[in-house]
DNA sequence: ACTATACGCAACCGTGAAGTTGCGTAATGG
DNA sequence: CCATTACGCAACTTCACGGTTGCGTATAGT
């Protein structure tokens, strides 16, 4: 598998989760947030969410940095940007396979 | 949850599989499929390779339909652009907010 | 009519992922 | 200095997922 196939791997199994789908959402709109923060409100425990934000590390959708006491997580869209790539490649294909086939049909 | 991340949570879980990934290319190149067809060149067996098609149906991503003895399946490709949508919602999100942070930085 | 093909269904297995609890530790505040 | 807060790490449970095999059935070809 090449590196991209592995990097859009950890992307889209990191999105298909809907609490992790919900965390970035979070991180959109406000921009930074703590494991604590972002685990207000949620129903599941501080470390449930905290290994969500692990994932979503690994997965390169969210950076971390130690301040003080607190972890501060923040949004990497590029890598959104590069699901979004894939899907749009897949698309472009799809469209010209129907051009090819209309001209072959006159 | 809505509707509408209920459709999110199968269209991302159905593309975190490398496997269904590559089936979604090959169809978005082929146009049309059968199961054997798809499986022949896969390391898995077709009763893998029909269970991995099957999600992608229950996510919409495909459709399929029986002629004669074989199954055909076909790109839907307007689910990918479902996808791509909540991609590109969470994006903007993300400018409007860094947009709202340098007008208030003057 | 018989054989081979293409598929679906069901049972089963192993693994990883999501969740929990418990504990240890470093930074903050009074 | 002591209590509290905010984490991280580790062990454990549960369960869904990807894979397999075996079997039944309908269609196609000879």
């Amino acid at each position: 598998m090449s590196a991209a196939a592995a990097r859009a791997d950890a992307v889209f199994a990191a999105l298909a989760d809907p609490t992790r789908r919900g965390l970035i959402e979070t991180l959109s709109r406000g921009g930074q947030a703590s494991v604590s923060g972002l685990a207000k409100g949620l129903p599941i425990s501080r470390q449930a969410v905290a290994k969500h934000l692990a994932s979503l590390r690994a997965a390169e959708l969210v950076s971390s940095e130690r301040v003080g006491r607190t972890t501060v997580y923040e949004l990497r869209p590029e890598t959104l940007a590069d699901a979004a790539e894939w899907i749009e490649m897949v698309g472009a294909e799809w469209d010209e396979r129907l051009a090819a086939l209309r001209k072959s049909l006159g």
